[in-house]
DNA sequence: GCAGCTAAGCGTCAAATTGACGCAAACTAG
DNA sequence: CTAGTTTGCGTCAATTTGACGCTTAGCTGC
């Protein structure tokens, strides 16, 4: 454990010049990651080795670094602890009580992540003692404010998958309809009407509908996949 | 300018053990402060004195301290810049590209905040130069990434205008109909119709109507003043 | 004191949207 | 070939939204 490595920047970075060079708060990421798998919305936890909250369980984070954006420093921490690139990233909000962590003043920049295959996280890290899926609604017992990170994280998956295209990132490339229905009624907690769901969507006007289709047990149904793969927020006006 | 104090705050604080003590971000809150004028949206600029961006306009903010909230430390820094308290602020978003300041890495949480006069501020601190009110939409060039935490600012604003009571923190505790309208009007920046927006905000339930009566150069206006304080979501379902 | 002006306050109607629901077609399993 | 299940529409009433006109109250100027 290496002790702080000098600073001597100068103040007033970010104010006045009078700013005195006191005690700073440490800046952290954390990261909600969801997947669907098997009609149930999981979340990945991974258990801490260090810090004031050992064995306990939490989200994959970690201290910020000089020089990366937040962005970057989430996306470094998830893949380190799970082995996960390319995914979709959103920041939520920054929990700043000081007493959120009983060891040190750690302000945490929320995260929320969101993968298609809930199986993609391989805990590759030593990191961390375990690193596993757990059911949203059956999480055990979190770590710090961990508890309240994921309650706004899982408010705002819901409601951006309201008014945005946002579940393209939950899915695989291409799914049938009644896959995407189940995943909104998955997240939603409620059930959807089969064909005012139908018409919502096609109202958004954001599937293509592929020449394939999926055979199964009945009657094969279209595949689908979304026009973009960007996340883009659905003007209904 | 002081020297840093000695930190010897154990590392893994949030995370691993393994966590390295490397050099650390520096953390500011920067808030958005609006107010109507005149049927202008304002906000309010300080001139920074100190950092790389002597001289030019941005928000009030400063270095969040070890053990206050990221609400504290915006609160403080308002009440130190323009000896304001008791205002509604919201956090926004966290800015933390590292070179929005050229000067060192400084991760900044922006926050909005909200009062009903735009007088009420007065420049009271030695650590800006000047601080006054500009109009939205008239803003000079800003410091650092402030920009772009405007135009966020803007964003939300204007967009909790239309599901919150938020701007019952805009508005002194009583207002005619005509008043609400016009702030509406203002900060969505298009026409609202008379009738229609009535309709609308009664639906809400949100307002209650005081016996008294406005009276001026035509037919009093009845005035109303907000059943809660506190800024609520409406739930139109 | 009265006519005229202006803003306040309310109600209607058509268009668009939402929610509830039924039925025929496609395919597999037996 | 039949039974059973899922897919893929389409309709209808209820509600919500957007556009718009008329009456009233009180001040102002003559």
């Amino acid at each position: 454990m290496a002790v702080e490595t000098l600073q001597s920047q100068v103040g007033g970075a970010a104010g006045g010049a009078r700013e005195t060079q006191i005690a700073r708060p440490k800046l952290a990421v954390d990261t909600v990651l969801f997947a669907i798998a098997g009609a149930r919305l999981k979340c990945y936890l991974v258990q801490l080795q260090g810090g004031a909250a050992v064995g306990k369980w939490g989200f994959p984070g970690g201290l910020v670094r000089v020089g990366e954006t937040l962005d970057e420093a989430a996306r470094r921490e998830l893949d380190d602890a799970a082995g996960l690139r390319d995914l979709y990233l959103e920041q939520l909000f920054s929990f700043g009580d000081p007493s959120r962590d009983p060891g040190a003043h750690v302000v945490s920049v929320g995260y929320m992540g969101l993968i298609d295959a809930a199986g993609a996280a391989k805990s590759a890290s030593r990191k961390y003692a375990d690193g596993q899926w757990f059911e949203v609604g059956g999480l055990p017992a979190l770590a710090y404010d961990h508890s309240v990170i994921a309650d706004y994280a899982l408010r705002r998956l819901k409601s951006k998958l309201e008014y945005t295209n946002i579940a393209c990132n939950l899915l695989p490339p291409t799914f049938t309809f009644a896959e995407l229905q189940e995943l909104y009624a998955t997240v939603l907690e409620r059930p959807l009407d089969r064909r005012n769901f139908r018409r919502r969507i096609m109202a958004m006007g954001l599937l293509k509908r592929l020449p394939q289709k999926r055979r199964g047990a009945h009657r094969p149904a279209a595949l689908y996949a979304f026009r973009h793969r960007s996340v883009q927020v659905i003007e209904m006006l």
